[in-house]
Formats: structure tokens, sequence, C-alpha cells
DNA sequence: GTATGCTTTCGGC
DNA sequence: TTACGGCCGAAAGCATAC
């Protein structure tokens, strides 16, 4: 007999602005919103996220600092803070290990969510589940003063949307016999993978809601959006998901971006940031111990535009200098193909490796014949 | 025709 | 009226190999 699975999604509330809160527990009750300032000038920069109150005031994670500033020029609370993310990241590590224990399996997703598989440990039972994501919750709030909003589902992506559909401080159980009644009224776009340009073309077929994407002829949907994506909407719209939870390995890349103090096409302006750049890169390389075979650039222009490039080497390499001389070539080749002036540009590293501790033999690469 | 790998863009947080 | 970050992994798009 197939036993459903019960897995969790455990999202921690907005996650940079909480942390502060409780950092300084004076603000609590305020607007606060978590700055990413770029220091080009007073104001420049993004917001990372707020908290609650600030979100009423439409002040959300991407927004300019300056319009945050002008829709909360009328409360004189307000609090602004700059990004501190070595701390958060402190943090959310303490947290995870406390949620981790919870689980048979575990999966985190960025610094503030993690899915978990507790199958085992509630022996499929879904009353026993939800007394685990009220003690999870609990040992969140107790241990590290954090409150978050956790869904549990029979997959990953019906736990993901049980999450989010009450926050903050939320918990919401979708047993396996409740899952089409759950997903069925939810807006189509609420599906990971249905962004804005995809909402747009499935509207046009008169696709709104989860159910209407369900009724529709799978075939039809293949055709529209090919084998691979097709399928995925089709079973996503009935809350079928067996992807397993599985533990993320290390990452896969490092970056670095930064705003320029002006807009520039110089090359050697763009080189003098990009050096930085790429000694930073190359610290946390070697604090990883890992080597690369690909080096990328990318470039944002006045206009926002985003535009990239990148070199894949043949064999791992691990020198600063080939970094920075890759970058200026890709960098020369972007310049060439626009004419617009850049306003931002970054540098990454990938398909990163372990870095030998001693040089390989030649048998390592040939075997031994002894 | 399908699998594989590389480059570029997308989009979540 | 406009305003505008810094990461990351995944998807999409394309070329080439089998």
């Amino acid at each position: 007999m197939l036993r459903p699975r019960v897995v969790m999604l455990v999202d921690l509330d907005y996650f940079y602005a909480q942390v502060e809160e409780r950092r300084n527990p004076s603000i609590r009750g305020k607007p606060v919103v978590v700055c990413v300032y770029s220091g080009r000038t007073e104001d420049s920069g993004a917001v990372a996220t707020s908290n609650y109150i600030a979100r009423e005031y439409g002040v959300r994670s991407g927004i300019p600092i300056s319009l945050a500033k002008k829709r909360l020029k009328d409360n004189k609370d307000a609090v602004f803070l700059p990004i501190d993310r070595p701390y958060y990241q402190a943090v959310s590590e303490r947290i995870m290990s406390v949620i981790r224990a919870s689980a048979d399996s575990f999966e985190q997703v960025g610094i503030d969510e993690a899915y978990l598989d507790v199958t085992d440990r509630v022996r499929g039972d879904f009353g026993e589940a939800k007394e685990l994501a009220c003690k999870i919750k609990n040992d969140v709030l107790e241990q590290e003063g954090v409150t978050c909003s956790v869904g549990v589902a029979p997959n990953k992506l019906v736990a993901k949307m049980a999450s989010d559909a009450q926050k903050p401080d939320g918990l919401t159980i979708v047993k396996p016999e409740e899952v089409k009644t759950f997903l069925d009224p939810l807006p189509a776009d609420r599906i990971i993978g249905i962004g804005g340009k995809t909402s747009k073309r499935l509207e046009d077929m008169n696709i709104k809601t989860i159910s209407d994407l369900a009724s529709y002829d799978v075939e039809r949907l293949i055709e529209k959006f090919g084998k691979a994506l097709g399928n995925y909407f089709h079973n996503a719209s009935l809350g079928i998901d067996d992807s397993p939870v599985q533990e993320r390995g290390e990452v896969e890349s490092i970056s670095r971006i930064a705003t320029l103090k002006e807009n520039t096409r110089d090359i050697n302006v763009i080189m003098q940031k990009a050096n930085e750049l790429s000694d930073d890169v190359h610290a946390k390389l070697l604090e990883r111990g890992v080597n690369f075979k690909l080096v990328g650039i990318v470039m944002i222009m006045k206009d926002l535009t985003v535009h990239s490039k990148s070199k894949t080497f043949e064999t791992p390499m691990f020198d600063v200098d080939v970094i920075k001389r890759t970058a200026r070539e890709l960098f020369d080749k972007l310049l060439n193909e626009s004419t617009n002036e850049a306003r931002r540009i970054g540098v990454r590293v990938s398909v990163l490796g372990k870095v030998e501790k001693t040089q390989r033999r030649l048998t390592d690469f040939f075997g031994s014949s002894s």
C-alpha cells in the first residue's frame, strides 16, 4: 500500500526585516524597510524586504528606496536600515539547524525557506504532522525569536502553495483528499513557473484559475508550451508532484555585482570595478577551496536592460588573473554590441570543482597497470 | 529525432 | 513624474553530437 508522503515547507516571515526587529525590539510596531543602498546617491538602491506594516503602504521588495520613502513620508516612525547579509546568514544557519532536527530529509531553499519530508516520523498521518508543524513553529520562536509560516501537504508543490495561503505566522494543512478543493480556486499564476508572461498567454486561452488549467486538454497544452512545460502545468494543476525532498550541495556559482558611480562606456573605468569584483570572487573561491571552469559577466545598462556573456574553459582554472582577463575580453565584446552606457556590472564564476591537495599523478588519469 | 552541453535570460528572494 | 540591488538556481534557446 502506497502511503502518501507528508511534506512541509517552512518559510521564515519577512525574514531580513524580522531579524532587524529582533535585534532592536524598539522598532517593532513601526514600518521597517531593509534597503540595498547602491552608494551612487543618497537614496539610490532598492528595497530588499519590508515588514507587514510597511507593506500596507505599498513598500515591497524590489521597489526603489526613494519611492519607498515617498510612500512612507507621512509616517514619522518609518525605519530604513541597510542590509546586513552576514548577520541574517548567521541567524538563518541557527534556525535551519533547529528545523532540520524535525525532518527525515531536509532541503534548504535560499536563506529563509526549507522543505522537510516528515513522512516517517509522523507515520504518514496528517494529524501528527500538524502537531509537528506546531512544535517546529514553537522551537523556532522560542530558540530564535522568529515567526514562520508552514504549509503541510502530500508534496513540495502543494506544500509551498499552502505556506503562502496564510502568512505571517500561518499554518496551513492540505490533506491528500483536500488538494483539489485547495488548488481549484487559486489563480493559475500561483503555480511556480507561471509568471507574468505565461499567465498572459494562459489568459488568452481563457485559463485563469488552476481549475481552468486542470480541465484543459494536456495535448493542447503541450502544443502551446512544449512537452516538458505542458506536462508540468497539467500535473501541477492537479497537485501532482513527485520531486523528492533532497539535501542541496554546495552553491554552484559565486558572483559579485556592483553599481558604478556613474554610467559609462569607458572600459578602463569598468575594469577598475571589475577587477575589485574579481578579487572578491577569487577570495571566496580560496575560502571554499574550489576552482572554476566558467567566467561570466553581466552588464546592466542605463535603461536597466540586462546583458550577459560567459566563457567556458576545458580545464579547471583558479588564477584571479584568468578571471580578470576573461572579464575584460567579455566586457569588450559586450560594449561592441551596444551603444548604451553601463550602470551596473557583475562578475561570476561557476562549474566549480574541488582543488586537489596534491598534483594528480598520471595513474590517476589512466589507471594503474599493477 | 533525441540527447547533451553551452550561452543567455528569467525570475525568486 | 521619476525613482531602481545583489545575489542565486533554473529555464530557455541554441548548436552540435550521436
